[in-house]
DNA sequence: TTGTATTTGTTCGTATGTATC
DNA sequence: GGATACATACGAACAAATACA
């Protein structure tokens, strides 16, 4: 009996040098550019084997916690925080439990439309002269044909991400951006290149750009909803486009 | 000299098992459900001690992809994707200042107003019952203080996600609400039970629940900015509430 | 710059407790 | 209950890499 693992399951030997270390990160006892001790020495500190002093370091690693490389006699050096492991893990997260592209879609217009809110409210100068300079990138980019085209918007949205100030927000959304890339990058290789879309769209980031500069949160946030649709609708099957309309359409001057 | 990390530093052994495992299931190649070779059969097929396939199942369980247990014949299993990982890295992250408790409420408010609207639409009969039932929970658990008030009404923002049908918000939004229960644990828990506050709370999610039942997506999606606006607002320093305040005030049918 | 000592990376053998059949 | 195969954990050994005198 008992098939189901056991609920407090036995605490293994690596976990307690794991979260040994990440309190006492946590609590600034260690801090950025400390030492920890050397593998052996942590043996006899922690009383177990040294392989399992290497899992523990592994782990620790992988979080972004430390890093360590071979012969130095300092030991594991603390690392300072980094989004790094966080958007690995939803890139993973997006690629795996991605159901559909409408789900995609509505997961990126959610964080890009919190996005544009925010950078219209925390943007600073600096950001509008790099906002100002990716959106003549995409005129130069427009004879270039669909892909370069979509490189270089695909570079607006990063800005304004960066922009909003949310280390968060800014991590998950270029995630995102990339899975969907992936996921249409052969629906979309032959689609000819669409010169109108292609001005409807720089047209649409320089309304977004105002909405910034003006710091108009709202018409930020909606643009980027309204947009997203607008680019992306026809790519999702019919029957499904309720939902995605149902967020573009949201806190539009002309709904309710 | 070279104190630098190399750029493409050593390629480790545990590495190529860990990327193996990503890929396939990234690939879709191994399913949820299913179960990795054991650790001797690993050391045959990477040609590598078993040391360092121990390394890269810490690394793999680390990030939510295997659970393995002693004595186990079949092997490592492959779970599904889980919001734990995603919670304790995120709350690292804010721990160590990288990210504050503005930007996750922020961050909340994004995930979980889009799975309002989501839940509106998609919302089955089933879900309606399960809704209703947390709901009456919530009024049982008010008497008995604000922790065991504080855990229903998670448990019904826990329910609307999944009735959102989108796993990616359901995953997420449960990870950021993990991480700021976390980061408030101690503020909140000397503040007197608002008896007020909770009969507004329960208010407040009767009218989401109405909103989900009569598949009004817009107000449901507004109804999540506002009440968690209402129910967390007062944590949050004065000069950076803005943001906040700019988020929940979108789609109000009193703005504009 | 060279050499040396020490460290990490990795392998291997062994013992032990445990889950499955 | 017993046999089997597994994961957990230890520790010794060697190679490669680094820091420091």
């Amino acid at each position: 009996m008992s098939q189901l693992p056991r609920s407090p399951a036995k605490p293994r030997a690596f976990e307690a040098i794991v979260s040994h270390v990440e309190t006492r990160v946590l609590s600034g006892e260690l801090k950025v550019g400390d030492r920890l001790p050397g593998e052996r020495e942590l043996v006899t500190q922690f009383q177990v084997g040294r392989s399992t002093v290497r899992e523990a370091m592994r782990v620790l690693e992988s979080n972004g916690l430390i890093a360590s490389r071979p012969g130095d006699p300092r030991g594991a050096l603390v690392l300072s925080p980094s989004p790094a492991p966080l958007g690995k893990l939803i890139t993973h997260l997006t690629h795996t439990s991605a159901s559909s592209l409408v789900d995609l879609l509505i997961y990126r217009m959610t964080l890009e439309s919190s996005a544009n809110s925010l950078a219209a409210i925390r943007r600073s100068d600096a950001d509008l002269v790099q906002l100002e300079r990716t959106i003549t990138l995409m005129g130069t980019a427009r004879p270039q044909g669909q892909a370069a085209f979509s490189r270089a918007d695909l570079d607006f949205h990063e800005v304004v991400a960066k922009a909003s100030g949310h280390t968060l927000l800014h991590i998950s959304a270029a995630a995102v951006r990339q899975s969907i890339e992936q996921l249409i990058a052969r629906t979309i290789e032959e689609s000819s290149d669409d010169e109108a879309l292609m001005a409807r769209t720089i047209e649409h980031h320089q309304k977004v750009f105002n909405a910034i500069r003006d710091r108009d949160a709202h018409l930020a946030e909606h643009l980027a909803r309204s947009s997203l649709f607008e680019y992306y609708a026809h790519l999702v099957p019919a029957d499904q486009r309720d939902a995605l309309a149902a967020l573009a359409s949201f806190g539009s001057p002309d709904s309710v």
